[in-house]
DNA sequence: AAAGAGTTTTGCATTATTGCAAAGGATGGC
DNA sequence: GCCATCCTTTGCAATAATGCAAAACTCTTT
């Protein structure tokens, strides 16, 4: 005479609705059924489990310790079904990304080792191009952007906003002129994109501070922060990028402060395949994670 | 379409014997069900659960995963089962335990008042006398002894050894003559029990410091903890009364270092009761449990 | 190569469980 | 006090699950 394990999937509907009418109707079977059914198990384990009134069906004491087991049952219960339905195979072979180098740099290395560890048959390329990628020439199977794009069959999910701030290093302020309002930037060493190579007007930071003359500019946002790093300036950097750079701090974050969006762009067409999609959605709810974790920290 | 709990238990059977037949025979059941119920449990979950072969039933991934969470499910049932049936109904009544003062003042009252929570219509009655009791006459139900009884129709169970050190409070022994060596205990004063009122050989503790003169003495351990507490001298103390006694410190440990023992008396006709079975296994688990906290403490 | 043993799978009869309906009881509203 | 509503319990028919037996397959031993 052992334990019925369905019943006890009864017994924590009878003890959370407090009849068996009301548990009848959340589990969908014959209240006679949850009535015949709690006795089987009352019988089983000798003892009963709920004080049977009018009013109700109260747990007894043995009622209350079998529910905390009969809780633990369900949680493990849940999680085989969550593991088995959301992933019946890991991913694998090939997925190339597109992206801008800041997000390549200092986001996309961690996420993607993260889904890595979870799909080890799956190669993940990062391409980290200063330039719109083309999907429709198949040039990455998916790519993360600051603009959504306007033609195309493309398919487009906005992944998170980003902030981002001017900063500079610590040594470069202490032997700097004094830096507290937007009109001393003129006396400043400005750190920026190479202007005629910027290939989307959301990365054109610096023209929201009036277009000030650039002496030193790179196409890489991970070169202009490294400059940065080195003393060389004052930028703009993304604020996700600031726990990687110790010494370097936000400046006039009260007066000059920038936010923009990354968008997750895909063919039109590979909406259709699971593997794409799956990773598509583990990759927007690491980048998520990731702005927002780092975000946190700067 | 939900997850039948009484499948998760067929499946670990058949995941444990890697057969149809051999989790048949496990649960005695039919492998015709068994097959049945494997096969029902894939089509809910929608992946196959193992790789079918003449050579047997191998997990597959999915099967592994899932192993995990049955198994967990499966502690949880074993802890519902274990925890209804084993203690169907809680102790009522009273019982009455006899036992020397150290123990009852140090331990009894916090395994006792544990066992009272687990028990809420059992009295117990803890009985401290600077004596032997006399189970035959039904003195006590039960009794904790330092020397196991060699008369009588009784049955004895050791609890735990114990150990004792020499002890003096810290304010004594700022302000007294060294005490480095046995030698030096002649000149100190020294507490103890009342020799004439020793009742057990086992607590002439002294004896085995050459026999010297007492002069305060006790015949309650309690009231000697007390007195060493109040800088009234030197004395021999349970290493488990030390965690009660702030101030109080062990001396000469390398020289002077006694272990005695607990036991547990009980009339032999009593081992046909389960009440006082069940209580006297509790008793013994919280005591050694207690010792053992309350030494590592000291 | 053949025979024996063991396993899995399938069809069918048997058994167990469930749903349905009715009866009885309790509670609340009028 | 009466009526309506809801709940629990029980009897019975319907449904589902199981055991049994047989067939097919594989592996091992002779």
């Amino acid at each position: 005479m052992s334990l019925n394990w369905n019943d006890m999937r009864v017994f924590l509907a009878v003890a959370r609705t407090e009849s068996l009418s009301g548990a009848g109707r959340v589990l969908q079977v014959d209240p006679a059924t949850v009535g015949r059914r709690i006795g089987r198990l009352e019988q089983t384990l000798g003892t009963p489990l709920f004080a049977k009134s009018p009013q109700g069906y109260a747990l007894t004491d043995a009622g209350q310790r079998l529910q905390t087991h009969a809780e633990r049952a369900e949680q493990a219960m849940q999680g085989a079904q969550d593991a088995l339905t959301g992933t019946t195979a890991t991913l694998a072979g090939q997925i190339r990304i597109g992206a801008p180098d800041g997000v390549a740099n200092f986001l996309l290395p961690q996420v993607c080792a993260a889904i890595g560890a979870e799909n080890p048959d799956l190669d993940i390329q990062i391409v980290a191009l200063p330039r719109v990628f083309n999907l429709s020439r198949r040039e990455a199977d998916m790519a993360v952007t600051v603009s959504p794009p306007t033609a195309g069959r493309l398919t487009v999910q906005k992944i998170t906003d980003y902030r981002l701030h001017l900063a500079a290093a610590d040594s470069y302020l202490a032997q700097s002129s004094t830096l507290t309002s937007r009109a001393d930037l003129g006396a400043h060493r400005i750190i920026g994109y190479i202007p005629d190579m910027i290939f989307d007007k959301e990365l054109d930071y610096l023209s929201e501070l009036g277009a000030p003359r650039v002496t030193l500019a790179s196409n890489s946002v991970s070169v202009q922060l490294n400059a940065i790093r080195q003393g060389a300036g004052v930028g703009i950097v993304h604020d996700f990028s600031l726990p990687a750079a110790p010494g370097v701090t936000r400046i006039l974050t009260d007066q000059i402060s920038l936010t923009r969006s990354f968008y997750l762009v895909r063919h039109a067409d590979d909406r259709r395949l699971d593997r794409l999609n799956r990773f598509a959605t583990a990759l927007i709810a690491g980048l998520r994670q990731e702005v927002a974790r780092l975000e946190s920290l700067a």
